[in-house]
DNA sequence: AGGATGATGAAG
DNA sequence: TTCATCATCCTA
C-alpha cells in the first residue's frame, strides 16, 4: 500500500508539555529516545492507534506524529481493513484511521522506516510549496505552537481546521 | 452531543 | 492498586 501524507504535527520532546515524552523517558515513549526514523506507535481513546516517526537525533526525543494521507496504491487492502462503509476519502484521514488503513498496532513500534520492514517513508520530493500552518490538534497545552502542517486545500487532510472551534470562554 | 474502551503513569 | 487522562472516531 502507498499512501501520499497530507498532514503531520511536531512533537519537540522534552522542550514541549504536549508530547509524550516532556515528562522523560518512559517504556512507552522509549523509542523516541533513539534514533531517527523509526515508528513510535501509541495507543489513545482505548480504541485508536497513531503513528509517529522519530525524527530527532539520538538522545532528543522529538517526533512528527502523522495526522492524515491519501491512499493512492493498494486501495482494496485498505477498504478492508477499514470497513465496507468508509468513503475512499475518508480512509486514512485521522492519525487513528490512517495507523488503521496501514494496519499498525503497538507491535510495529520501534521498525525502521528507511529499511525493510512494515512501513517505509519515501521522500519523493513531493513540492509541498506552500503548506499550510496551525495549532495542533487536541492538545491544550502549548496551544500557541503552530506545529501543525498540512498540504493546503488538499481533500485528504482531517478536518479540524477547516472548522476551528470558537474560542469559548471558560 | 456523547459514548466507547484500554494502555499509561502518577498518586497513594 | 486504583484513577484520571488522553496527540480520537463513530453513531445518534
Amino acid at each position: 500500500m502507498t499512501v501520499r501524507v497530507t498532514e503531520v504535527e511536531a512533537y519537540a520532546g522534552d522542550r514541549d508539555p504536549a508530547s509524550h515524552a516532556f515528562r522523560g523517558r518512559t517504556a512507552r515513549n522509549a523509542v523516541m529516545f533513539g534514533p531517527p526514523g523509526h515508528l513510535y506507535v501509541y495507543f489513545s481513546y482505548g480504541m485508536h492507534h497513531a503513528a509517529n516517526i522519530v525524527c530527532g537525533p539520538e538522545g532528543t526525543a522529538s517526533g512528527v506524529l502523522v495526522r492524515a494521507g491519501e491512499v493512492v496504491e493498494g486501495l482494496d487492502l485498505a477498504r478492508t481493513r477499514r470497513g465496507p462503509r468508509v468513503r475512499d476519502r475518508d480512509l486514512a484521514r485521522g492519525p487513528g484511521r490512517l495507523a488503521q488503513a496501514l494496519g499498525l498496532t503497538l507491535a510495529d513500534g520501534g521498525a525502521d522506516v528507511f529499511a525493510d520492514g512494515p512501513v517505509r517513508l519515501v521522500l519523493d520530493a513531493y513540492p509541498v510549496a506552500q503548506p499550510a500552518t496551525g495549532p495542533r490538534v487536541g492538545v491544550s497545552v502549548a496551544a500557541d505552537v503552530p506545529w501543525r502542517f498540512w498540504v493546503r486545500d488538499d481533500p485528504f487532510v482531517s478536518s479540524y481546521q477547516r472548522s476551528p472551534r470558537a474560542p469559548t470562554t471558560r
